[in-house]
DNA sequence: TTGAAAGCGCTAACAC
DNA sequence: GTGTTAGCGCTTTCAA
C-alpha cells in the first residue's frame, strides 16, 4: 500500500541502509549509487514517514507552542514570527491554547512531552509558579517569549517594560500631564507589574504620586475597556497608559461616548502595538513592539538550545521604541 | 531513563498488553489488575510516547491546518474555532502559514503527509486547481473551512456569500444607493467571486448596472485600503462593498480623509466580521459570519470523516446576519 | 562505501 | 482476563 524504505532498497538493489543515508543528505554514499536510488523514490513517490523516523531518531523535528489566545492580535502576530522561523529551521508546531489557565497550561505541557517535541515555546501569558515549576524540570529546552517569570530564570526574549513606561510618563509629565492612571490586563502580570514599575518611578522622580482608584486590572478586551474607563476616570486622569491595545481602544471609544475630548483633555498609551493602533481613529499612540521579531527570536534561540549550540545571552531584550500619535498631545 | 511501558509492566507484573489496555481504556481488564497498574503508572510517571503509538497503530492524533496567516484576524479567528474543537476530541494541530501561495501549499500538504497526520483542515484562502487536484487524492481526509473550490467537489464550511451580497445590495438599493463599487482581496478567490455575483444580480433586477471601474481586486490589508479608496472613487460610488474588514476600515479612513463623510456620502459594507467592526468608528456595517463556528464546525467535520462517521451533508453552510451599523445609512 | 541487524516504544492479533 | 509475539518504518551502530 504505502511505500517504505523497504521497497525503495529493494527496488534500488541496496539496502535500506543506504537509502536512509541517501535520504538523510549523508555525504557517504557514491554519486552512482546515490542517483539511482533518488531515482527510485522519485518514480516510486517515496515520502518517509516522520513518526517512524521519530521513533528511532528520538527527534521529532517539532516544537510546541503553548499560547493564551491566537485569535487575539497580539498573540497571533508572535505566532506568525515563531512559525516562519521553525519552517526555516524545519520544525513543525503543534500550538495550543491555554487561555492563560494554569491547569490548561499543564495539560497541555505534558500532551507535547508526550508528543515528544524536540521544544516547546510558552507564549505571553502570566507563568504561574507551577508552570514555571515545570518548565525548570521540562526534559526538553523551553523558552518564554513575550513574557517572563518573576525572576527571570527561564530563557526569554521580552522587551523592557519598565523602561518604556518610564520613558512615556516622563515625556508626558514635562508635557504637563500630573494624574496618572493605570490599566492592566490578565495575560501577563509580569509585563503589568514591570509596567507600572516604571510609572511610580517616573511620578516619583517628579515628585508625582498616583491615586489608589488609579489603577485597574481587567482582561485586555476591547469591552473591557469601558469597564477600565469607568473605574479610573473617577479620579478624573489627564493619561491612562494601558497595557493591551484593544483594551485601549475600548478606554479611547468609551471617554469619546461620555464627552471627553481625546487627546486634549484626555490621553491614552498602550504597549502592545499591534495592527491595530492604526485602524482606529485618532491612531493610537504606543510602544511599539517588534512582535514578528519577538516570536522569531524566541524559536531561534529554541533552536540553538535544541541543536546544542551556544548560548550567549538567555534573556534577550529586544529594543522598542514609543510612537506619540493621536491619542497624545 | 524515560519510563516505558516495559517498565510498567514489570513493576506492576503484569504484561505490557495489559498495560496497553489500561492506558487505552480497554474495559477487558480485572479492576484490581487496573488498580495496580495505575499505582504503578503514577508512581514511575509513566507517559505513553505518542510517536510509538502512532507508528504501531497507524493514528497520530494529530490533525494538520493549512492557513494563509495566521496574523490575520479573520483566520486567527477561524484557527481558534477549530482549535477547541480538535482538543475537545483529543487532537492537536499542525499549524502552518501558506501565505495563500500554491507552491508552498504544496509543499506543507507533503510534508504533513509525512508526518502522518489523520486528517488536514486547509482554512480559507483561494484554491487553486493543484491543491484542489492534490485534496482530491489525498490518503486522509480534507476539509475545507472558510473558503471552497470552485466546483465544491470538496468537504466545506461557508456562509453564503452571493446571497449575503444581494441582500445588503437590495437593502441599500431600497434605500436610494444607485452606484456601487466592489472591492475583493487576493485571499480567497470563490467568496469574492460569490459575493460579487450577487451584487450584480441585485443591481440587475433593479435595473442599474455596474461601471467596469468599480471593481478592484487589493490584497485584503489596511493599507491597501486606500488603493481601493483611490482606485474606485473616480466612480463616485454611494456605496462600497468590500470583503475584508481590514480593508474597508482603510477605505473608510481614505475617505474621511479626503473630506467625504461616512455615512452620508458613502457607505461601506464588509463581509469578514472580525472583530475589529466594533473597534473603529463609526462601526463597519457588515456580514456577520460565524467565523469561530466556520473553523469548530470544520473540525467537527473533520472528525466525522476520520472516524468514518456518516455524513449528511459535506457541504456545509452556515447561517449569516447583516448588520448594518455605523458606515451604513 | 555498503550491508546486516538490533532496536525505538507501542499496538493488535492470537492464544491461552 | 491476560500474556506472547510480531510487527509499525525508520536510524544507527558495527562489521565488512
Amino acid at each position: 500500500m504505502t511505500v517504505t524504505i523497504y521497497d525503495v532498497a529493494r527496488e534500488a538493489k541496496v539496502s535500506m541502509a543506504t537509502v536512509s543515508r541517501v535520504v538523510n543528505g549523508n555525504p557517504n554514499v557514491k554519486p552512482t549509487t546515490r542517483d539511482k536510488v533518488n531515482e527510485v523514490i522519485k518514480r516510486l513517490n517515496y515520502r518517509p514517514n516522520a513518526v517512524a523516523r521519530g521513533l528511532a531518531s528520538k527527534k521529532t523535528t517539532t516544537v510546541g507552542v503553548i499560547i493564551p489566545d491566537i485569535s487575539n492580535v497580539y498573540y497571533s502576530e508572535l505566532a506568525r514570527g515563531l512559525e516562519d522561523i521553525a519552517t526555516m529551521y524545519k520544525y513543525h508546531t503543534i500550538i495550543s491554547n491555554s487561555d492563560n489557565d494554569s491547569d490548561k497550561e499543564q495539560e497541555i505541557f505534558n500532551n507535547l512531552l508526550s508528543k515528544q517535541v524536540d521544544g516547546i515555546i510558552f507564549l505571553g501569558g502570566t507563568l504561574k509558579d507551577e508552570t514555571v515549576e515545570l518548565i525548570e524540570k521540562s526534559s526538553v529546552p523551553v523558552v518564554v517569549s513575550g513574557t517572563n517569570d518573576r525572576e527571570s530564570k527561564l530563557a526569554s526574549v521580552n522587551i523592557n517594560y519598565t523602561e518604556a513606561s518610564k520613558e512615556i510618563a516622563e515625556t508626558l509629565i514635562d508635557n504637563g500631564a500630573k494624574k496618572f492612571a493605570f490599566v492592566g490586563g490578565g495575560y501577563s502580570e509580569k509585563a503589568q507589574d514591570d509596567a507600572f514599575k516604571g510609572l511610580e518611578e517616573a511620578l516619583s522622580n517628579a515628585g508625582l504620586k498616583m491615586n489608589n482608584d488609579a489603577k485597574f486590572v481587567g482582561n485586555e478586551t476591547y469591552k473591557d475597556g469601558s469597564n477600565a474607563y469607568d473605574a479610573v476616570s473617577k479620579i478624573n486622569p489627564d493619561v491612562i497608559l494601558c497595557i493591551s491595545d484593544e483594551q485601549a481602544i475600548g478606554i479611547v471609544h468609551a471617554a469619546q461616548d461620555a464627552g471627553v475630548k481625546i487627546p486634549e483633555e484626555l490621553q491614552v498609551v498602550s504597549f502592545n502595538n499591534t495592527r491595530l493602533v492604526h485602524m482606529v481613529r485618532p491612531q493610537l499612540s504606543s510602544v511599539t513592539q517588534p512582535l514578528y521579531d519577538i516570536g522569531a527570536v524566541g524559536m531561534r534561540l529554541l533552536t540553538k538550545y535544541m541543536n546544542d549550540e551556544k548560548i550567549d545571552e538567555p534573556n534577550v531584550i529586544l529594543p522598542y521604541r514609543v510612537e506619540y500619535r493621536g491619542t497624545t498631545k
